[in-house]
DNA sequence: TTGTATGCGTTATCAG
DNA sequence: CTGATAACGCATACAA
């Protein structure tokens, strides 16, 4: 069953079906007797035909460093529910989650251009200089998310103020000796921006940074733990740990509580992210929420309007908030 | 840059470089031409005209209960993995988590036909008797997750026996007072089937059901808490919970935590999938683990399979194994 | 406005 | 084994 066989059961061409099909004005007559045989048929149009002559594919292509559950998934889920609507599919991708060299990015880049996807939404992990340059001279409508890079529009985190206010927070709270216990500097946002907005906050609260109270690592499964066991070791007495993201402050806790500190007691400890079951840990987890769904929805509707030609997409920057439980006192 | 210009630039048909393209027999000197063109341009066949012509467009539909962060991202994962390899692409969709009327599972069942996905990965949460009505008529190639359904291939876990397991277990400590705090009978595997090992499990050691001792609830946040307070207030004293899955088990130390109870040496607490924070957990969660990056593997090779038209696809059960934790004495 | 004819970029057919 | 040509199913330029 094709445009041809509904022409002839509607008399009329397969120009003029193709017509009613796609909304242009005819003769309402004829729009009428279509519109019957379709609705009698239940005739769809064949979406690989129309993909072939338009060169559109209402396909999106994401890239996520992980599929491991966590707060891409929010991401995914915020995008999900407004392209379906929009009649756009994810088609979603990763790159080897602690892959320094990232560049199998770049072949996911060549594969979407491969699958035609119209626009391609990209969380970065670490990002190296070849892949850099090839999205320079990439041609395919593409956002970013959590970095910025290139020129590409991009949704931000404000982890830089986001880790500031955690140490206002705690100094506010009379916390004086604060450790940090968090992420490389490779990694752009979560590492170097917010170690920068712990150190800025130090500084404005007038209290001295102490190099050997700062201990980054990398995202390998207990690095909260093991970090959180040789900063004890060599730092002396601290009143509270600033943890790079959630799940590395659940291994510090872990450590913490099994070697007699009790947090939040002797220890605060906070994170950030605000991860699913921070509210479920013992203690609850302080921490400081990002609206992820809502990344998600942002980043897709820029990439609509990016594949749309709708020209001054702006970046945006996605808010935080501290979600006061009971890991700080 | 089509397969015309290669033709032309090669000194031959259309129709040889097709061949050389697909890999069938032509004259070396050809081919030799050929390959020389294909390798200077760089060109590769347009897919959306292959898709055209050979309705095949290495697609595969997925549908999940949820796009939130949990053991479904392993699947995913898994899934991902073989496929990616293989060429293919998943496109993946949710219907509502927690919807009685699943029936959007039929809307998206359409969908795929429209995208002309080669083969559906279902992961059925409730299913209904018009989503089960549709399915028999549905011609696409489909595996089901976690679920029977019809007579379509399936890859399904121990849930009855990992359920029996946990008694067993739980009885072979000592425990001979032991709740249920599980999911409601319409979800048949996590619900039904879990209870059912639970009771046969108690039966078989020979300890007497106690309807009072056994509650079920939905997968709404916070339920564990919720379930755990009914639950305490209306049975006396239990020496062991078995919580129908992890996050429940959550909600149910909190609540326990809460109210002067202590985890283990009170009351001990088990739980069903090894969620990702459960070793994190304080106390960690004793529990009981399925393989879930496996289940998506095999549930991706299935789907092949079956798309390759081999016959004989068999069932896979995915094996359990308990974790032994410190949520439990 | 309508219908005819052509194009989209492949693969498949069939005669040579 | 090769090449011309017809599908595949639709959209669209062009002529009527």
């Amino acid at each position: 069953m094709n445009i041809n066989d509904i022409a002839k059961m509607a008399g009329v061409s397969k120009a003029t079906v193709s017509r009613v099909l796609n909304g242009i004005k005819v003769k309402p007559e004829y729009k009428e007797k279509v519109d019957r045989v379709l609705l009698e048929t239940g005739y769809k149009p064949n979406r690989l035909a129309r993909e072939l002559v338009s060169k559109k594919t209402k396909l999106i292509g994401v890239i996520l460093p992980s599929l491991k559950p966590n707060v891409y998934s929010y991401i995914v889920e915020g995008m999900a529910k407004v392209l379906q609507d929009k009649g756009y599919s994810l088609i979603i991708t990763t790159c080897d989650e602690f892959n320094v060299k990232e560049d199998d990015v770049i072949d996911l880049l060549d594969f979407f251009i491969d699958r035609h996807v119209e626009g391609i939404v990209y969380v970065p992990n670490i990002i190296t200089e070849e892949t850099k340059a090839y999205i320079d001279t990439y041609q395919l409508p593409m956002v970013t998310i959590g970095e910025k890079i290139n020129g590409l529009p991009a949704v931000l985190f404000d982890d830089y103020n986001a880790s500031k206010s955690i140490v206002d927070y705690l100094v506010k709270l009379g916390h004086e000796s604060i450790g940090y216990i968090g992420i490389k500097d490779e990694y752009h946002s979560v590492g170097y921006l917010r170690r920068l907005g712990y150190m800025n906050g130090l500084k404005e609260a007038g209290i001295e940074i102490d190099e050997s109270m700062m201990v980054t690592t990398g995202f390998e499964k207990n690095n909260g733990y093991v970090a959180a066991k040789d900063f004890i070791k060599s730092v002396g007495q601290v009143t509270a740990i600033f943890a790079g993201y959630d799940r590395m402050a659940y291994g510090i806790i872990n450590y913490l509580t099994k070697v007699g500190y009790k947090v939040p007691e002797d220890i605060s400890v906070i994170g950030i992210d605000d991860d699913d079951v921070s509210a479920y840990f013992t203690p609850s987890l302080t921490s400081v929420s990002f609206d992820y769904v809502k990344t998600g929805q942002v980043a897709a509707n820029m990439i609509i309007d990016f594949i749309k030609e709708n020209l001054d997409i702006k970046d945006q920057v996605i808010d935080f908030k501290i979600i006061e439980r009971n890991s700080v006192i």
